[in-house]
Order: structure tokens, then sequence, then C-alpha cells
DNA sequence: TACAATATAACGAACGTTCGGTATTATGTC
DNA sequence: GACATAATACCGAACGTTCGTTATATTGTA
């Protein structure tokens, strides 16, 4: 049984890893087929909906992640906030590979985006902001100062993503991670 | 004569719209059919290498267009340093119709892309990159200080742009830019 | 035997592309 | 100016391929 649900995590981890680089439209069934070593009629087998059915999981699959090891550390008090949000951005460092992966958020919508994905992906992001406000708020923000941060933050976490796709220097993310680090123990260390 | 050409930048502005809006894999020949309001054939007539030639077009255009509109009036000594930065964040406000078009960089750079395409985008990259340093610098910073700001400047832009695609939040793209604009005038004041 | 998982083979639809041919416009010649 | 010629722009229909998907068959496991 923890054997099988390891096999499905394994399973969507590597769809995950597809869609986040490639996109939607850019991810063929015979593309996750290779990748998976499954034939496409097995991942049917797994996924009877088909492909948007792969997507939902890998959303849903990225949402607990977001939850477990992004939102939750972010709110736990008996964390000082400058060592919540070093861990914070360990965590995701970890989870964009330096930069070199892609972020789902970016990625999906696109073009004629699914409603119903976006409305997954808008409530996770908004979540994050909202664990984020909390915690520039905890290091001793006022409330408009906390939004403007935590949402500067997110911004930049995308846009270095971004940049870093294009000029393919991996050290872009790492570079402006610092940046945010010790821009949050100024304002962190004044409280 | 005028005409023609004033046609066919018409045409690749409409190629130019379906591309950054779909990405390379989600826009088709048909959905360029029906949004030229030409026929298939007839785009290949336009375009005889077919769907690449188009994107090339595309990119090639859009360059002029940096260039043109972006980093030649960032380099205009004789315009002061502030008023070219805020000139820049009219363009690029207008450029990206408030936030709402997305950027090419962003929508290319997925899965495999062509390696032609990414390097004459990242050609214009860091052609902006590099006039915004010197932008900078003319405004007091000095030149590590000049890099980091203006790095973070374009990945604030790209972010800002995902965000708001992701919230559908309207006023992100504006909201970061007007804050770019107030943090500008800070050091640009103190020279 | 039963049932889940994988595999083979095939499906219609949509993909990017090509072809033969028709308007439309520009050029040359009288 | 009039008219044949050439070049350009456009079109409808079809091409072969790949798409996402499904029906059927085989394997492994309990």
């Amino acid at each position: 049984m923890a054997k099988a649900i390891n096999e499905n995590t394994a399973l969507i981890e590597a769809l995950f890893d597809i869609f986040r680089n490639h996109g939607y439209e850019g991810t063929t069934i015979s593309l996750l087929s290779e990748v998976t070593g499954l034939q496409k009629s097995s991942l049917y087998h797994h996924f009877p909906k088909g492909k948007e059915d792969m997507l939902k999981a890998v959303v849903g699959f990225v949402s607990e992640k977001i939850h477990q090891h992004v939102i939750t550390p972010l709110l736990d008090e008996e964390v000082n906030p400058e060592k919540r949000f070093s861990n914070l951005i360990a965590t995701i460092t970890r989870f964009y590979s330096d930069g070199r992966k892609n972020c789902l958020l970016n990625v999906l919508n696109l073009g004629d985006t699914k409603v119903e994905i976006n409305k997954l992906q808008n409530d996770d992001y908004i979540a994050w902001l909202n664990a984020l406000i909390q915690l520039g708020k905890d290091a001793g923000l006022d409330e408009p100062e906390a939004k403007n941060w935590a949402e500067r933050f997110l911004v930049i976490v995308e846009g270095a993503l971004v940049i870093q796709r294009l000029t393919n220097d991996l050290q872009t993310f790492e570079r402006h991670m610092e940046c945010e680090k010790k821009l949050f123990s100024q304002f962190s260390g004044q409280q």
C-alpha cells in the first residue's frame, strides 16, 4: 500500500516535471509516456479522463506540497521570523532546483487557461501571499507594508525564474533570494 | 509602397499578439488564420518556411521595437535620468497593455526552445539591461549598485506580469511600476 | 478465478504543410 | 492610354504526421 502511494507520487512527480518544463500545450502524451516508461494506455488507466486529469493531479500534488512545506512553516510562530524566512528560501530554492525549474503558476496560465486550474492556482497563491503577509507583520511591518513586501517577494521569485530561464545564468535566482534575505533581516532587525 | 509596409506590420502585429498570448506550442496556424483573416496557405505565402519563420519575424519585429522605443531613449543623455525612467515605464506599460499582455521573453523560453530564438531574445535582454545599468549610473549609482538595480527592475517587470496574469488583478503591474518609480527618484534625488 | 496493471493496435480529429489555381496588382511595350 | 505580361497576394482542398483517446489483448498477482 505504502509502495503504491510512493509509486503514484513518483509518477505524478514525473508528470509534474514535464508540465512545468513544457507547459500544457507543449506536453504530449507521447512525451509523458517516454518519461514515465509507461505506455500511453497505461497512463489512461491511472488517469481515465486523460491529459487534463493528469494536470489536475499535478496541480493538486503541488498544492499539497505548498501547504505542507511552505505555508504551514511560514505560520509557525514557534520559529522566529528571520529563521522562518530563510527556511522558506531554502525550501523554494530546492523546489525550483536553484531556479533551473519553472513555476507551474507561470507556465499554465497562458492562452485559454482552464478556469478551474486557474482558480486552484490562484487559491494557492493567495494562501502563500497571506502567510507571507503574516510573516511580515510578525517581523514588525504594519499591514500595508507587509502586503507590499509580500507581493513584491513573490513577484521577484517569479521574475527571477523567468530571467534565469532566459539568460541561462544559473546564479540569478540565488542572487535575488540572497538580496531578499538581506532586506528581510533589515526590517526584521529594526523591530 | 508605404501601404504595403503598413499591411505587413499589421500582419506581424497580429501574429505577435497571438504568440505572446498562447506561446509557441499553443499557437496554431488555424488560430493565426482566424485572427489575421488570411487563409493558412496565404500565411505560407508570406512566411514560406512556416510557423517558425512567423515566430522569427515576430521576434525580429519586437527586437526593433525594443531598440527604437526602449533602449535608444534610455541612453539619451539630453533627457534627465528620472524623466528617462518615467518615460520607460510609460512605454512598457503601453507595450504590455497595463500588464494584460505577456512578454515574449517569458512565453517562448519553454520546453525545447529553439536555440536561435533564445539567442536573439537574450541579446535584446542584455542590451536592455546594459542601457538600464547606464541609466542607473547616470542617476548616481556606482557600477555594482546599478547592475543590481537594473537586473532587479527587469525581474520585477517579468514577475509582475506573471502575477497579474495569475490573479487577474489589473492593478498589479501598475502598482509595481509606481513602486519602482519612487525607488528610482529616491536614489536619483540623492545625487 | 478475479482483478489490477500494462501492452498492442487502432481511432477520428487536429496539427503544420504543400499544391494547383485564381484574383489582384505592378510592369513593360505599343 | 491600351493591352499583354509578369509578379504578387490569396484561396480551397488535400497531404502526411501527430495529437489525445479508446478498444482489445496480455501479463502479473492475490
